[in-house]
DNA sequence: TGATATCAATAGATAATAGCTATCAAAAGG
DNA sequence: CCTTTTGATAGCTATTATCTATTGATATCA
């Protein structure tokens, strides 16, 4: 039996013609007549009784149209809902964000989306890089934002942006007197990171790496949120270093909080984190991805910097 | 699209392996990714996301997948449907039936078919010869038990058995003195007839060749059934002829009806009419039809003959 | 780290089949 | 009696589903 068959039956069916039939079904007469004789041997049945002037539905035949028409809808719903789903551009997506970019990029993210991708539904979920990867490679999630290198070959990437890091002091701090800050302007004993497990601070501690093993007096001040971090800072208990996107939105001079970017090195290296767009090698929806990365990295904000192009 | 690949596809996104998918389709796995690449491109989607260690539904693919197993039911009811009617001894029936006929036979046509064919459903339409033709033309009967030959080339008959015609009279009644009657008995001014177009009328009248002129004073006492007909004779209003198996039952004696059969002719061709089994000739049903006729001429009752084999 | 195992995809050849044109055979109608 | 209609048949071709053998890419294990 055959999708192919059952419309030829049902053309004869309705018909009651098989050159008519044939016709309708764009192939020749004996075509049609042997695959009707073809399944009618299949199911062991006469669907038509035949003479030279009418073709009439047997009983089974009868029973079998009503069958057979209920299998081409779900034919047709089939091609229906691959239709739906043929645009590339459209469909639902569920990206991970790791917290330390979540808050910053998600508003602008959801804004961009529904500009240029409006048949696009996001939904996200923040989490750290670590259980992001594992939800990613599962098929829990179909892309990640995040700031570290995949570990895992089966993962892809595209880059979208460089963002560098600035610090973060107290007002009348004695950091504020310089426009611009050097890593060895950080006091190791006031350094104040987020929990493990954060990718950033494992940057933030490979910029500052001469207070890698004097950290240790800060173990049990370790927050788990940027939020929390900044409070301490403006309460006094330290100095932090923030993504570039952080210092957005004023919410730093609301709470007396201070930012300064670090200097440039001679070669154009600040500290600085490179922030990608993630999803499995065998992801279908590479398209999208694509469209996407280029979607985000067209309108960056001044903040960071797009990623040259010979990367 | 194809109910094929469809099954390839659920057995894909069932097993979550090729290899494993294919063994359960009896293909091989090469077979097995082609025709769902096919399909993938047909529909213009990617149904699954594949990589070496997984095979995972897209989206798409589990939308598709609850509508496919949809379909593949659609065409498990349609063998079922088949299956069900395969066997040519089952299902219903719509027999036609003369006036003359019907009432003596349906009692034991129903008791052997529900002996011999336990699935056969009959129903039954009781009319005169011509509209039987036409309702078994058109396909509102499967087949008719005539008395007559067809009159269209499309009707295909089995005859059944030969039906003597015996005298009806009144009790007392002249012909009472004699065992076995001849035509010539007949006395043409007391004959009466079915109203026309039952076939018995015109074979009586054929049997009664000398009557056929001087019938005409009976013109305005036709009745429309047997029945009425004896009712008449057991009133002393005339003899009619009746067919053999119309004497059965005692129904006659009851009511003082005497019944004589006819002296056979040296060849053996007493007045009588051949009983058929009358169907389309193209019905699907001819083997059906064959086993009913059997059954039929199989078990006769004693006042009708089989028909030669020769014939 | 290198060897092995796993698994889907590809290549190339073959077998099955759906398709065509031309023709036939039966029946209906003028 | 001839013509028309219509489904079935015959013979051939194009398509395609299928096979075996192999590749290429990962993952696993020693």
């Amino acid at each position: 039996m055959n999708l192919r068959d059952l419309s030829y039956f049902c053309a004869v069916a309705e018909t009651s013609h098989f050159g008519r039939a044939a016709e309708r079904c764009h192939v020749s007469q004996p075509t049609l007549s042997a695959q009707i004789k073809k399944l009618e041997d299949e199911l062991g049945v006469t669907l038509f009784e035949r003479s030279n002037k009418s073709v009439r539905l047997t009983a089974v035949g009868q029973e079998i149209l009503l069958i057979a028409h209920r299998v081409q809808e779900g034919a047709a719903d089939i091609r229906r809902a691959a239709m739906a789903h043929s645009d590339p551009l459209a469909g639902k997506i569920k990206l991970g964000i790791i917290p330390t970019i979540a808050p910053m990029i998600i508003p602008s993210l959801l804004a961009m989306t529904g500009r240029k991708f409006p048949a696009l539904h996001l939904s996200f979920v923040e989490d750290m890089t670590d259980p992001l990867e594992d939800m990613l490679r599962s098929g829990a999630l179909d892309a990640a934002i995040l700031a570290t290198d995949p570990m895992h070959s089966t993962l892809e990437e595209i880059p979208l942006y460089d963002e560098p890091f600035w610090a973060a002091f107290p007002k009348g701090h004695r950091l504020a007197q310089k426009s611009h800050l050097v890593a060895m302007d950080i006091d190791p004993q006031e350094l104040l990171l987020l929990s493990e497990g954060h990718c950033f601070r494992d940057q933030a501690l490979s910029v500052c790496r001469h207070a890698v093993s004097q950290n240790a007096a800060q173990a049990d001040t370790r927050a788990t949120s940027m939020e929390t971090i900044l409070n301490l800072v403006a309460a006094g208990a330290g100095v932090t270093l923030i993504p570039a996107l952080a210092t957005q939105g004023g919410r730093l001079a609301e709470t007396g909080v201070i930012a300064r970017p670090f200097t440039k090195s001679p070669r154009g290296e600040g500290a600085s984190r490179r922030v990608r767009l993630v999803f499995r090698r065998t992801s279908p929806r590479l398209q999208l991805m694509l469209a996407l990365s280029e979607a985000i990295t067209d309108d960056l904000p001044p903040l960071v910097h797009a990623v040259p192009k010979e990367e």
